[in-house]
DNA sequence: TGTTGTACGCTTACATCGTAAGCTTTGTCA
DNA sequence: TGACAAAGCTTACGATGTAAGCGTACAACA
């Protein structure tokens, strides 16, 4: 139609960079599924199609959003005592899960690992290693912390709602509709518990943390690694 | 085209239990994302319109899966000595993922529970509370394990390999593909460990399961739930 | 200064998806 | 036999990812 528009408002030009940047802003307001081709290339003032100049296609767009969440995780200093560090961690993996909850489900699921996912993994094997962990007992704990850490975020990402009030309010309204003499248990656990004042499911994530890394305490102390013995196939 | 098509080859009526069979049929083969409403009629002889009078649309059929797959979770008979009975359930719920690949991450995550859920749930919490645990504890105990056990089959499950053969052959893959100098702690954890013979990523779920219940059954012996104190926001 | 190669962005097009609206067939019972 | 409801069908629309190919502006060189 008009014969020569400017091209955009030459807001510069575009990088992959920029794409990743833009994309994860508009999966951070309207979650990934609201994140298209056509509206990231609006909200970078250029036309969908163009964005396939940065990126290979949208897999290639999803693995680079992801690697740089990767890379928002703060690793602790090398040689910081390791249950200190590990704990640390896993807060600031909850704390970035929070700013980008569409990630939550896609740190473990990506088959692709971009390098901030690489040093990132690498950092806490070297930390744990430094602190005397054996090789197993390493991928023991590594499997189980991230199983830990993502399955909460997971769970948690989920709940309908945010704060404790919400939460009570809810739990109410989801109870009285369901039959009085049906599920007593989850019935008693909501009334005694997740409707009480002050109640926030945030507040589990510690508890089982710890719960692991005390038994991680345990297996280090005894200086070996009691369940390594694994089954020959 | 055809005049009159005597609809389907008359394999009886379409039914809403029909639907979810056959949903999850497709599902355990091509996974979640090759489920489209045309494909799910055509392989019950349907136009994929048919299929709305039985499903109020493709959420619904989604959230009909996942709680079918929620009622195949082997509940241990009430009664059972707890630790046995939560061991027994998340190695069920692995089996059934196993099975369900697709279910890993929409367990957790859907919102409108049905009644497969809600009797799974409840059956837990009544077992936990029946064995001596505490309100609080019985929630600290649920949240703990479902977040470990979801998150280990979400690790799992993104894995690109299934024995431990292909698993070595694979690393050796990617390793090659890495420079030599960088990333040297994933290096020898995979070299010394990943790669050797006889590994398998499975064996490191017991591992995490047993460090969660040793925490627990230590709570529950002491008759008292330790971090129970929450604090007033 | 003029020429030209190329990286970048655009236009057009298509197959596939979920599903809205309304029509037709079929099975049941009076 | 006729009427009605339930079940299935047809057609259509607005997304969506992306293949194919076109136009252009700019940097490097003559």
């Amino acid at each position: 139609m008009t014969p020569t528009k400017p091209a955009a408002p030459a807001r510069g030009r575009l990088s992959r960079e920029r794409v990743l940047t833009a994309a994860i802003t508009l999966a951070d307001h309207g979650g990934i599924e609201s994140l298209t081709m056509r509206k990231l290339g609006a909200h970078l003032g250029v036309e969908a199609m163009s964005l396939y100049k940065h990126v290979a296609n949208k897999d290639d767009l999803v693995d680079g959003m992801t690697d740089r969440v990767f890379g928002e995780i703060d690793l602790p200093a090398p040689g910081t005592e390791w249950r200190t560090a590990m704990r640390q961690r896993a807060i600031s993996i909850r704390q970035v899960l929070a700013r980008h909850p569409w990630a939550t489900a896609l740190m473990q699921s990506r088959t692709s690992p971009g390098p901030g996912t690489l040093h990132h993994h690498d950092a806490v094997i070297g930390l744990l290693r430094g602190a005397g962990f054996s090789v197993p007992l390493t991928a023991h704990a590594f499997s189980a912390l991230d199983s830990y850490i993502y399955g909460f975020a997971l769970q948690e990402k989920s709940l309908p709602f945010e704060t404790g009030d919400e939460t009570a309010a809810l739990a109410q309204l989801i109870l009285a509709q369901l039959p009085a003499d049906q599920y007593p248990h989850l019935r008693e656990l909501t009334v005694e518990h997740v409707m009480q004042p002050g109640y926030d499911y945030g507040h589990e994530f510690e508890y089982g943390l710890d719960l692991l890394l005390d038994g991680l305490e345990r297996a280090v102390q005894q200086g070996k690694d009691v369940k390594s013995a694994r089954p020959r196939r």
